[in-house]
DNA sequence: ACACTGGTTTCATTATTTGAAACCGAGTGC
DNA sequence: GCACTCGGTTTCAAATAATGAAACCAGTGT
């Protein structure tokens, strides 16, 4: 496998097709009409046409027949819910993090590293009521947030090669790392104190302190911040958090040795 | 096709494979060996072998080196966060939702119907902080449930038939339908009232009240309900909430008219 | 009636999937 | 050390499913 792959979706058989063209359905911000999926999808109408009828039957998707249009099914609300229960952290770090988000009082998140991005797989804001959940299973950019520079200072570096090669260096705000190299320069701090931070790296007015969550064979397998809006506090004011933010990492660290995760 | 077919999953190709090996390592609570799916999975080793392996190469299925164990990957969180919030009625109902929640203090259920099962899109529950979200993409069955009943009630009779023969009328709980029969003379009073009752049906302790959620051409798209523990109050104490529930699920139908459901 | 647009089906061709069996590497017992 | 089994992986010809150009069907507007 060279560096640079020409196909990064190896479009493996009909099942990558099929899942491709499920994407492309998910792209969409509401249920699509055959037409739309047409003229963004490389396959020829017919094509096309039979791996929207699998989908359909399979219930990845649900077709529509007043307005004729496709949306993603239930199937994969279901699916997702035992996939977030069994194959992400937060089951096992709920607990520790929902201590953390009480003692702090800011939202705190706990995310994991998914092929160069960071997936959130809980959120929780103590101070909120509600809110949160819309956002469990979002994805941002590994280079320009607080968990994903603390994942990213502590995977294995030919991993961290290829991740790299992932992150798009978009300049959301004007202190996006907008390069390799300036992201690189700040990995060794992140390495000595084992924390991360996000100065409004992503969004302009949110920063947050991270840290790493390592099982016991010294593998990163996740991060867990406390974010804050400036207007509420400001960075330096997050620093008060370290110690139990640390503490929560390293318990939840621990729980996860003694459960799946080597 | 016949009222009953031969083969419920008429297996569609390698997708519908694919898809059904993806359930397989679902329907595990832990990562999976890969003899353990051998013997479960009717296909041959190399192809189960193959089927593992794009599913690996997509994400959806996450291959542990070292205990040489399969588990679901986090694609599917991810794809599952779009479908939630794209294909569900949560992101349309969620206002409304806490609103209701926070009236009623006790816990607010959104549910749509899945396949002859009740799926949550939605939990909320004002008092305690957090909890919750752990729940949402759940499944329970239909005949047991108050938003499930309150769906029956009022589901074209083509389709009712064939949900009810999904149903298992496992008896739960003393207070269980026990036959179809026995949940049919329910369902004219739901429909009467446009309230649904789980008097323990499904789990001993607790108790909800519910209400269906037309859209409107007259279609039922999802049912709401407040759920409490018997503990906390009885079940005719909820009937103070039917005129908020009802008047709840009326607006929710109405946004979601406007929307994309017909 | 006529030409379109949008979706569905046909059918011969092509490429993918299939699975029995062979293979491989790492333990394991002897 | 050697034969042997236990996962897991790969081979290769045969079987099967996917493909896509083109034909075909509604509806719909004109």
């Amino acid at each position: 496998m060279g560096i640079l792959e020409q196909t990064p979706a190896t479009t493996d058989g009909t099942v990558g097709k099929a899942l491709a063209v499920l994407d492309a359905v998910a792209a969409f911000e509401k249920p699509v009409k055959f037409t739309e999926l047409l003229e963004t999808s490389a396959y020829p109408k017919a094509t096309l046409y039979r791996l929207l009828q699998t989908l359909t039957n399979q219930h990845l998707l649900v077709h529509n027949a007043e307005t004729g249009t496709y949306s993603l099914g239930t199937r994969l609300i279901r699916l997702a819910h035992t996939a977030w229960e069994h194959a992400s952290l937060a089951p096992i770090a709920r607990p520790h993090v929902q201590t953390l988000a009480a003692e702090v009082g800011e939202a705190v998140h706990l995310a994991q590293m998914d092929n160069g991005q960071v997936i959130f797989v809980e959120k929780l804001k103590a101070t909120d009521r509600f809110e949160t959940l819309a956002q469990v299973g979002q994805v941002a950019p590994a280079y320009c947030t607080g968990v994903g520079k603390a994942m990213l200072a502590f995977i294995a570096p030919k991993r961290l090669d290829i991740v790299l090669q992932q992150q798009s260096f978009f300049p959301y705000t004007p202190t996006t790392h907008r390069s390799v190299d300036s992201l690189l320069t700040e990995l060794p701090d992140i390495r000595e104190n084992g924390i991360a931070y996000d100065r409004e790296e992503h969004e302009t007015g949110i920063v947050s302190i991270a840290a790493p969550i390592f099982v016991s064979n010294g593998r990163v397998i996740g991060a867990l911040s406390v974010a804050t809006a400036t207007t509420r506090h400001r960075l330096d004011e997050l620093e008060a958090f370290r110690a139990s933010l640390l503490n929560t990492a390293e318990r939840i660290g621990s729980d996860a040795s003694n459960w799946h995760f080597a």
